[in-house]
DNA sequence: CCTAACGTTAAAGATAGCTTCAAGGTCAAG
DNA sequence: CTTGACCTTGAAGCTATCTTTAACGTTAGG
């Protein structure tokens, strides 16, 4: 079949079929006379296979170094680490995403928290200040940086849990 | 203080506080007679405000619509309606990764699960049927979402894989 | 006075994964 | 014979977020 049938039935477009062939994600197809590729009827298959691998968080590269030259025959042992692997992969970004929205679901407590007696400067000040002593060391901020902040402006900073033991540096 | 100082309390490079400031995420500064940038000692809360945002997934741009002009008035109401959007499209993400993690472990079962009468390759042909038949949007992950990935994950990996010779010829 | 470390700018490069464009060649139908 | 749909190529563009480079000015210390 020529490209244009490929990606029909594929899905994808012609344009993205050959740029997987040239960065040698598929080999070289065979050409008719007029130049035009001709594909097996299997390409659908590898074609389909490489954009499940992309779902499941596969880099290009990743799936160019897995695919077998057969589909037939894969190299079992690296194929079942990669897959190992990348659930790690997915299991580490699940951690972060689960801190990210930990920390802004406390955010938008700490807003809320407004002592009754503080306006929204002081307040705005207030969340701040917790927000960034929550990541010192991400932010390369030392406890002295810290102290330097609250120095512009040291009314009042209070918070349950504010410094947690300032790791290391 | 100046641009070198400023980077060193705040963690970030001097050429990535010139950009967000040509890309009007800061305002301009002063400028002394020798056309040194002169900061506030504000401004390293400003750039640990920035970052904090940014690994909770919020664009450049988000960060800048959100970033009021004075730090102690922000828009309470624009703010909070972020935030919130911002936990929704976590979840989304969370949801979607946990279904790659479930597809993954799923094959790794479905590939170890070969009939002892089925050879290698017709396993493999076995495997690949499944997996190409099973629900092929489930898993889809749009550029957003990448997006939100790279926030957490991409400036602390170690090494950004690079491409060979990225496809010229 | 010299040098190292810092500051300035505009412009280009890097990253991944494509798409789009320009400039053609091929082919089937009418 | 013309039209329009398809095919070819290499090169450039797109997105977001920076970094790097080149070429130059400033400043502090010895």
């Amino acid at each position: 079949m020529k490209i244009g049938e490929l990606a029909r039935l594929s899905g994808l477009t012609p344009s993205r079929i050959r740029f997987y062939e040239r960065i040698g994600l598929l080999k070289t197809v065979d050409r008719r006379p007029n130049g035009y590729r001709t594909y097996p009827r299997q390409a659908v298959m590898i074609l389909g296979l490489i954009t499940t691998a992309q779902r499941a968080g596969f880099t290009l590269d990743e799936i160019r170094t897995l695919l077998p030259p057969d589909l037939e025959h894969w190299d079992h042992a690296t194929l079942m680490d990669a897959l190992t692997r990348k659930i790690a992969d997915i299991e580490a970004l699940q951690a972060r995403l689960a801190q990210s929205r930990m920390h802004l679901l406390r955010l938008i407590e700490d807003i809320q928290a407004r002592p009754d007696d503080m306006d929204c400067a002081a307040n705005a000040h207030r969340v701040l200040t917790n927000m960034l002593a929550d990541h010192p060391k991400a932010l390369d901020v030392t406890s002295d940086d810290i102290r330097l902040l609250d120095a512009t402006d040291r009314r009042q900073s209070v918070s349950p849990g504010r410094r947690k033991k300032t790791a290391s540096r």
